[in-house]
DNA sequence: AACGTTTTTCTACACTTCGTAGAACTCCCA
DNA sequence: TGGGAGTTCTACGAAGTGTAGAAAAACGTT
């Protein structure tokens, strides 16, 4: 239950960036933008349906909350990308019965400053 | 590229539990055992061509690799577990673009043994 | 060299997920 | 109450996975 699609990673990483929720419609228009740039045809911009369409997916998922309240409904993030990231790397290292073993190759590869960062935060 | 699916995985664990190559005949027999405990009423044992389809994916996947020299080829694992674990959640992490804060929720979670683990680790 | 057995490859199908969106339905304002 | 904006339903094609039969290849034996 942890790989998302490449649309519905665009749309969650929107949500991600914006503190307030949003309208599908919006959506819609910042993946336009978004896609404009690496795009040099200037591909035709998604239905608003597809966007609704992929909504209901990530809320179904849990990801994803909607405003029914407002007409428009308003969408946002249930947690930070943060949050969620750190949550899928623990369901990765859940599975393992050698927890400690792969922490070990795990810190042998983030970069010094992370490295520093992390003694920082493992306390004294 | 990340996912496995049950069977895929289960071989995986079994190919990641014995040190030797083995065959797809045995990993078909440990697949039955596997699985007769948890079910009640004995499942049918899978077919050996179910098997070695799902060897050539992950063959193909690059997770597997085969003795093709040996008259039953043998299979056996690309890399450890805690290696294509520890891969894994690096590829987690890397889409993030604030690494350091997934970090630091992540920390927050394993537990006191393991951040002792990584104390140690990280040295001094 | 031919046969039967074992092993591997090919082909296939059902089921799920995801991208994609039209059709149909619901709301609300003028 | 009619029309436009918004939402839900339905659908389809592509990819991935579990599953395995059919066909082909390889090998040991006579």
């Amino acid at each position: 239950m942890a790989t998302l699609g490449d649309l519905e990673r665009a749309v969650m990483d929107l949500l991600w960036e914006h503190q307030e929720a949003i309208t599908a419609n919006t959506l819609r228009d910042l993946l336009s933008q978004r896609t404009s740039g690496t795009n040099s045809a200037e591909a035709r911009p998604l239905a608003v349906t597809t966007v609704l369409t992929v909504l209901s997916r990530l809320e179904k998922k849990g990801l994803v909350e909607r405003e029914r309240s407002t007409r428009p409904h308003r969408y946002c993030a249930v947690t930070s990308r943060e949050d969620h990231t750190a949550e899928l790397m623990l369901e990765v290292l859940g599975s393992a019965p050698d927890r400690e073993a792969v922490l070990a190759r795990f810190i042998g590869t983030v970069s010094a400053g992370e490295a520093e960062t992390l003694r920082k935060l493992l306390g004294r």
